[in-house]
DNA sequence: AAGTATGATTATGT
DNA sequence: ACATAATCATACTT
């Protein structure tokens, strides 16, 4: 309240300066006096401001009503509001877009893949699952690491949501809270609707960086879950007995060329029930391991190859055709381990 | 606890 | 796109 006067002189006078059409002697009024003369206002301002303290309320409020009643109030009030935009905007007006921030954007794209910001239940799961998918083929056995993960997704997602929530209502409130103030306070200062406009989107931006923030927590805690409970490396389990027994069967029957086209490793995982990827892994390592260390694998390659023996003889007691299940090892590229010759390997 | 086995990842080459 | 080789990180064994 007390400074009201102040704000009107300091806002008349930049006003007189700069105002084009307003004539030249009233800018040079106490201009000749400068001393004195700026003494003797700021001892009458002083005074003002006293009285005003001294004032009764509703003395105070009839003048203002008066005040805003004055059929020459919108006219000054526009005039006004007129000047000051031409200041403000001089001072800092080239620094008004903002363009869409890229981290933001990555984080905003990152927790919609994740499934944090998506819409419901159904759908973060599904993307929860598919970006388990990606990241390194997880099994659809270990089901419970996977609903605990989920169970976990689901809580950040929570908290996720609920400090959104917080955040809006508080920043929705904080803005209509200085809109309002603004408003009243337009009634004595010049604050067009451009000015309170631009001081929500101020506000808007404050809030959307401690936004920002939220988003780029909930993302570091999402990625510390995942490479905790899906980085497989990690949580590594064992290929059942079965299953290692399906590979190296098929392995050391096609020790000549160990190789599984697109379709045998398809098969191969759905029989072993885990991912092509996975088999593809599996090839990989045992071909290298084989060829790093033979005489290590010597045993299990007769027991397998035995094995296979055996089949073929079973099958071809039923049927008269003697033919092995699986292609020889004739033209490859192992050494097979009981007659090893030549090393076909680059 | 130390050592080994094993599935996954990464770097590199073809 | 796939293979290899080295490496990582865990599981299992001794």
């Amino acid at each position: 309240m007390d400074e009201q006067p102040r704000l009107m002189h300091s806002h008349t006078g930049v006003g007189m300066a700069g105002h084009p059409g307003l004539p030249q002697h009233m800018q040079e009024g106490t201009g000749g006096t400068d001393g004195d003369g700026r003494k003797q206002d700021i001892g009458d301002i002083l005074q003002q401001i006293m009285t005003i303290t001294d004032q009764s309320l509703d003395e105070a409020q009839a003048r203002k009503h008066a005040l805003n009643c004055h059929r020459m109030k919108p006219a000054l009030f526009n005039v006004l509001c007129e000047i000051k935009e031409k200041t403000v905007l001089s001072i800092r007006g080239a620094q008004e877009e903002e363009p869409p921030d890229p981290q933001l954007m990555r984080l905003d794209n990152m927790l919609l893949a994740e499934g944090v910001s998506g819409p419901e239940k159904g759908g973060g799961s599904a993307a929860a699952a598919a970006a388990a998918a990606a990241s390194g083929g997880v099994g659809a056995d270990n089901s419970a690491e996977h609903s605990d993960y989920r169970a976990k997704l689901s809580q950040i997602r929570q908290i996720y949501h609920t400090e959104l929530e917080k955040y809006e209502q508080a920043c929705n409130e904080f803005t209509t809270h200085v809109m309002n103030l603004l408003r009243e306070q337009s009634r004595t200062r010049p604050i067009s609707p451009k000015e309170i406009e631009r001081m929500v989107n101020i506000i808007h931006r404050k809030f959307s960086s401690i936004q920002m923030q939220l988003k780029q927590s909930t993302c570091e805690a999402v990625m510390i879950l995942r490479s905790r409970f899906l980085d497989a490396r990690r949580k590594r389990r064992n290929f059942n007995k079965q299953a290692t027994e399906i590979l190296n069967e098929y392995f050391y029957s096609h020790l000549s060329n160990p190789y599984p086209s697109e379709e045998a490793k398809e098969e191969l995982a759905k029989k072993c029930a885990i991912t092509v990827a996975q088999v593809s892994n599996w090839f990989g390592n045992k071909r290298i391991r084989y060829k790093k260390n033979i005489g290590k694998f010597q045993e299990e390659a007769n027991m397998y190859a035995a094995r296979t023996a055996v089949n073929a003889a079973n099958a071809s007691s039923h049927g008269s055709q003697a033919n092995s299940p699986s292609t020889p090892n004739s033209a490859g590229g192992y050494p097979s381990p009981c007659y090893q010759s030549d090393r076909r390997i680059q």
